[in-house]
DNA sequence: GAGCACTGC
């Protein structure tokens, strides 16, 4: 490990302690190996800004929050957790006397909410400010709009926080801009030259995953046979083309005689090794070992080796010059995981990875007009493609009521905003005149999507919780089923099966709770999982927030009147019944066949998925509810459970009454009272004319969906062909 | 009849 005595940084010190004492707002840019991260806490410290208050260093990501501190209070000579700390959910290791804070982005967002001014910080560093995480993206702009007011108060010009926001050399002057043309200081580099080169495997025209999982493959065998040593990574978009890209190198590299010299270095095998998140931990860890010697390394992975993971001895990648990426779509309201194109950012990030401990050289298997023409210059911000609810929520809980006017590095598209509004006026988080409500703070203390939110402060009020909080903490954890690729597949979806069917079958979100509760009970968790085909890792995440739920509840049950009902009916419906108080925008009826209608206004044709336990059984089904939509070759429901309509009958008609008034004018500022007065009258009609409509619908037998009907009709088309 | 990248509270 380098020392902190030779890194670029060192010789700003002075002026850089100084452009902090003396701004509100600075950037700081600066490629990765400047030292920024772990040397400017450092400055201030010594610089007695501690003394003003804490210095805190945000993260998008865990891991490095806590290895920066480690390494940071190591270099200070400081036992972890005393004057240099970290904190991120389920593991707070600071103490009274931490002065130097490193957390994640989130943990820093929810300070605010209880202390907007953040009067314990003298200093706040946003890091990787260039990456545009949504919570680090909200800090900016809430930072942004409090200190400028505060600025403007403050008769003796003295300043009391100040916020340093680091990024890399990208988007500065914007950044700058941004915070009232602050300055921008700059600190030299410490990387190694990448060449890139373009191929022409890819041209505009081209999308077709096999055609880049090929090439791919191919380049990799071409550089390992031509090039001098150094290991090789390989940027792929998920699983299933990693592992077919794994096998097709097994199968080509045996195939090659491993002996022959390339510039006087033998260079006699290719170690292949896949590399994704959901794969156990222990197996991760085998890629940042060292490959036997005159071994080549080939490390084929999804793009959590372009910021999350660094793998030493890179020299050389091959970009396949696509990703995965998770868009919402206000139209449809779904998120859709979708493969598109890299920006020519992100492109330049992944060649950085080969220049870290020498030169090195990337190759792209696109061609130059598929990087002129296909690629933007820099990713959308996730505020521009995420569901924005609780961001809403948080915004208008620190008193932000024009959600639209808030100063937004990039301004999300309003009817992204318009859309969360919306829901959490569906959810009563929020009043008609855009406040937040009882209910709406209750659910901003919960770390949980709001809907699920309610349906658990539904179930407090039965007494039932002990059901709703395993499940909520089940349902805010990655996908918790393996599905291995072919060999095993039968024997696990078989396991899958039966545990659906203990759990009482045809409710997917009752399995959820009984793996949960079995899992719990068993001896030893981590190989009950195993025999089940259940992600450990996942579950265990799932053990944690239940705990973390439960402290809150507990918590807001002592100091708050919360209503107590009580239920005569079977548990089975109080549990379905909890669930649609915070389902109902999740509705689906079945309409023709198998062929499901989403009630939330759209209307759009769906199936149930096939891992689901209500698959093939949807001739009894009438209604349903579902935690999420999936497109695929469909539009699949999973996590899917049979309603009754009486159920959901008096929450409907709430998400049709939004249409009645302008949402617009509840975001904004000024509320015209004579306005909302003819608007709610509307609305009323409107409501009553729905409630009608929807109880009609209901006793009808056969439905008038005429997409459905035309969907149906495509299908039987297909299938005759 | 199955196609989930990566983060975070």
């Amino acid at each position: 490990m380098e020392g902190s005595q030779c890194l670029p940084i060192l010789q700003h010190k002075a002026t850089l302690t100084k452009l902090v004492k003396d701004n509100v707002f600075l950037v700081v840019t600066g490629e990765t190996g400047s030292g920024k991260t772990t040397q400017l806490p450092q400055y201030l410290y010594e610089a007695g800004l501690w003394k003003g208050g804490i210095i805190g260093i945000t993260q998008p990501r865990r891991v490095a929050a806590i290895t920066v501190a480690q390494r940071v209070s190591q270099e200070m000579h400081f036992t972890l957790g005393k004057e240099v700390g970290y904190q991120v959910r389920f593991d707070d290791c600071t103490s009274q006397a931490t002065v130097v804070k490193y957390m994640t982005d989130g943990c820093l967002l929810r300070e605010i909410l209880a202390d907007p001014g953040l009067s314990q910080y003298s200093v706040v560093i946003l890091d990787e400010a260039h990456e545009r995480s949504l919570n680090t993206d909200i800090l900016l702009g809430l930072l942004k709009k409090t200190l400028l007011q505060a600025d403007k108060g403050s008769k003796d010009g003295s300043v009391r926080l100040r916020v340093v926001v680091m990024s890399a050399t990208l988007e500065t002057d914007k950044l700058s801009t941004f915070l009232g043309h602050c300055p921008v200081f700059t600190i030299p580099g410490r990387t190694f030259p990448v060449t890139s080169r373009f191929g022409n495997a890819i041209g505009p025209k081209e999308v077709d995953s096999s055609r880049y999982v090929n090439e791919v493959v191919r380049v990799a065998l071409e550089v390992h046979v031509s090039e001098v040593a150094g290991d090789i990574l390989v940027f792929l978009t998920g699983q299933s083309e990693i592992e077919k890209a794994c096998d097709m190198l097994y199968e080509k590299a045996e195939s090659i005689d491993y002996r022959y010299d390339v510039q006087d270095q033998t260079v006699e095998g290719l170690l292949i090794l896949p590399l994704y998140g959901s794969m156990p931990t222990d197996q991760q860890r085998q890629i940042f070992q060292a490959p036997p010697s005159g071994i080549r390394k080939c490390v084929v992975a999804t793009n959590i080796a372009a910021t999350s993971l660094t793998i030493n001895g890179i020299k050389y990648i091959v970009d396949s010059g696509f990703v995965k990426q998770l868009n919402h779509n206000s139209r449809v309201g779904m998120d859709i995981l979708e493969v598109v194109p890299i920006s020519k950012s992100e492109a330049q990030q992944r060649a950085g990875r080969a220049g870290r401990t020498s030169a090195g050289k990337c190759f792209r298997i696109y061609s130059n007009e598929f990087w002129e023409k296909c690629m933007l210059d820099y990713t959308v911000p996730e505020i521009q493609r995420a569901s924005l609810t609780s961001v809403v929520l948080t915004l208008k809980c620190l008193g932000v009521h024009d959600v639209i006017r808030f100063p937004y590095l990039d301004h999300p598209e309003e009817r992204l905003l318009l859309e969360a509004l919306k829901q959490l006026y569906q959810f009563d988080a929020i009043d008609r005149r855009g406040q937040v409500t009882q209910l709406g703070r209750l659910i901003m203390e919960f770390p949980l999507h709001p809907g699920l939110t309610r349906a658990l402060l539904k179930a407090a009020a039965y007494g039932c919780e002990d059901i709703l909080l395993p499940l909520a903490a089940m349902l805010s954890v990655e996908n918790i089923f393996i599905r291995p690729g072919t060999a095993k597949q039968k024997e696990a979806d078989k396991k899958q099966r039966n545990m659906a069917a203990q759990s009482g079958g045809m409710n997917d979100f009752a399995t959820l709770l009984s793996v949960f509760q079995w899992c719990k009970a068993s001896d030893s968790p981590s190989a009950w999982c195993k025999e089940n085909w259940i992600h450990w890792r996942a579950l265990k995440s799932a053990f944690s927030i239940e705990t973390q739920l439960r402290e809150i509840l507990l918590r807001l049950q002592q100091v708050k009147d919360f209503p107590v009902e009580t239920f005569a009916g079977n548990k089975s419906e109080l549990f379905r019944r909890c669930l649609c108080t915070g389902y109902f925008t999740n509705v689906a009826r079945r309409s023709i066949g198998k062929i499901f209608s989403t009630m939330d206004g759209h209307g759009t044709a769906v199936h149930v998925h096939p891992s689901s336990s209500l698959f093939d059984q949807e001739a009894e089904l009438d209604w349903v509810i579902f935690h999420d939509m999936m497109v695929t070759s469909r539009v699949y429901l999973r996590t899917v459970c049979p309603i009754r309509y009486d159920w959901v009958k008096d929450l409907l008609p709430k998400l049709h009454e939004v249409d009645a008034y302008e949402l617009s004018n509840i975001a904004r500022e000024e509320v015209n009272e004579e306005e909302l007065a003819k608007l709610e009258s509307k609305e009323a009609k409107r409501q009553k004319d729905t409630a009608k409509k929807l109880e009609k619908r209901n006793d009808e037998t056969s439905v008038g969906d005429a997409r459905a009907r035309y969907l149906q009709r495509k299908l039987e088309r297909q299938h005759k062909l």
